[in-house]
DNA sequence: CGAGTGACTGCCA
DNA sequence: TTGGCAGCCACTC
């Protein structure tokens, strides 16, 4: 059974509205810091139903050919940056934060 | 079962 | 700052 997928996915729909996170953080909640691209490959193949759309790269910037994708986050109060860019610092998912050293 | 692929990431020029 | 390269390993064909 594809837990590597079923992780990815229940981690994806633990993040709340107006929150994002990036597909590294992702992976390493799940379980698996290393797999950041198997994170990605897994939101591709995802199913409706995951709100595949709240997770962005590392460098804050929407998925490669998924113009959509910022307009979904934008609805849902995720700020973006002139360049293009998501506001991490303000948007990033809180459990990320937590995983991370205290500032 | 073997080989290729990828919605990533971090480092270096 | 921007662009390019290598590593990573489960999933798909």
């Amino acid at each position: 059974m594809r837990r590597f997928d079923e992780e990815i996915y229940a981690v994806v729909q633990q993040i709340p509205t107006g929150a994002v996170a990036t597909y590294g953080g992702i992976a390493r909640l799940a379980g698996y810091p290393a797999h950041a691209r198997l994170a990605g490959l897994a939101l591709a193949r995802a199913p409706e139903g995951i709100p595949c759309h709240r997770v962005v790269t590392s460098d804050g910037r929407t998925v490669p050919g998924w113009s959509a994708q910022r307009r979904l986050l934008e609805a849902e109060g995720v700020t973006f940056r002139p360049g293009g860019r998501i506001d991490l610092a303000r948007c990033r998912w809180s459990a990320e934060r937590e995983t991370r050293p205290a500032q």
